[in-house]
DNA sequence: AGTACGGTGACGAAGCGTCAGTGTGC
DNA sequence: CGCACACTGACGCTTCGTCACCGTAC
């Protein structure tokens, strides 16, 4: 499946201690799960070029940078980006492979929350069809749209997360409402009751997963946004009154918490 | 927005209670967030049929079934079936809507754990970038070929289910994975400590919410895979010995409260 | 008389699948 | 000599976007 790249062109300006790899065209095929037409394409297209052999059958040649370019665009076809944006983006002088990385991300998990809209919508036509709800003509095409529902603001954090919020709230049933609530008491409840054994220990930073996981119900967030929520708790007056009135110290030491836990999140997967 | 059908053809048949609804074709269009275009084209192939005025330019006339017929092609469409192949779906004789519908619950699902994989993946590649991991050739692509990773057996359960989540656990951070063994053994203790109240308490079922979004966090399941890995509490001898040294009656406590809290949520959305 | 909305072709484009025909190394 | 794998065209398919042109109701 693999071979070391001496015996190719190209490779004779790296004497390096990491031993340059080089895939042939099905290789990197199966490896990636595309087809070589696929490849070939890009290659036409100039999205993916190849190295040649020169020798043979002037055969395409892959190294770990294509492999590497070609991850980067998957990820965009699978964001539904064109493959001529995608060569601009990726050709761009100014192009960052980080940065690109958390891009896709935020992309990527706003598609599952839309995902998770069209299950909500499924949901309710399954309910409406049972005769247990009444649905308005709008609310059968709710998650489909992507301009309407997904315009960057909604994802963007304020007053428009809280309306989503309310939104995929109404959908749930009263049992539904009535155990989400449950449990978001016993958080807070549980955070009061350990508030002096400090932020950073352990089982506070366990109830702050909970919070995480609790927060995550209503909107698809990561810990960066997560963060964010936690200085509402602070700034916002409405959530500061709420959390102020069972103990006058809750919102710092929420607050406080929920950073621990973003940092040591940090540098870990979500 | 709307009018009445009584102006229009095929709507003479019917002088029900409820008003027959009829739309043109760009309030369909706003409606369902398509274009008019591709209205037209799905009425050209047959794929979403229009009546037509008569009167005026012999314009196209959508009425509620149309409506529901659209979401449906939506929802495949969502799902990259090709609009052949969902009309075949759509014209078959034994289809069924419901049936349909719980189809695309399970598809769109298994859609949402998809791009958790590659979410994580992303995670993965930074990490790799900032030399904080190493990674294998084939985990630049984990996530991407449907075809490896979601032959159905994988969303199938009993053990491929346990290596999916070994494979996702393995992918985490230390302090990731401290924090998540830390919530679990909690959810494990508060069932425990609160067995006496009965399966059904509110506060049981708090916890055991709790645990059905614990047990998300590896593997992107619904209320009826949910009852079906409570069975595997009582019935596979791995947990049923793990949950009986903590006590012997918590296998069939947390399977009954499983069952309680899942029939609960049966007539409700996820 | 303008404008908003409806109609019917017809062309085109994106992203490959597929097929045909041709090397090349073992 | 066959077989696996690579190459190069070339055509086709799907799903609409777009443009041109026309009709009709207010």
């Amino acid at each position: 499946m693999r071979s070391t790249g001496d015996d190719l062109a190209g490779s004779n300006d790296e004497n390096a201690l990491e031993v340059t790899v080089s895939y042939t065209i099905t290789e990197l095929a199966r490896l990636a799960g595309v087809s070589t037409r696929t490849l070939r394409y890009y290659d036409e297209i100039g999205l993916l070029p190849a190295q040649r052999t020169d020798r043979n059958n002037d055969e395409r040649v892959y190294d770990t940078d294509a492999l590497m370019r070609l991850q980067q665009i998957l990820f965009y076809r699978e964001l539904d980006f064109r493959l001529d944006d995608i060569r601009a983006l990726l050709d761009d002088a100014a192009y960052d492979v980080l940065r690109a990385l958390h891009e896709q991300k935020r992309l990527i998990r706003r598609r599952r929350a839309h995902l998770g809209t069209l299950l909500d919508t499924i949901e309710r036509t399954i309910a409406h069809l049972q005769g247990k709800a009444i649905m308005s003509d709008e609310q059968f095409f709710e998650g489909f749209d992507p301009a309407r529902y997904e315009d960057e603001a909604r994802q963007r954090w304020g007053a428009d997360v809280v309306d989503e919020s309310m939104r995929r709230w109404r959908q749930w049933s009263p049992t539904d409402q009535a155990s989400v609530v449950a449990e978001g008491e016993d958080v807070f409840k549980t955070v009061l009751a350990n508030m002096a054994d400090g932020a950073a220990a352990p089982h506070v930073q366990a109830t702050i997963d909970r919070l995480f996981q609790y927060v995550n119900r209503f909107w698809d967030c990561d810990v960066q946004a997560f963060r964010g929520l936690a200085d509402l708790y602070v700034s916002d007056p409405r959530f500061r009154a709420t959390f102020e009135s069972m103990d006058p110290g809750l919102p710092e030491f929420i607050h406080e918490a929920v950073v621990t836990y973003c940092d040591r999140r940090a540098d870990a997967p979500t």
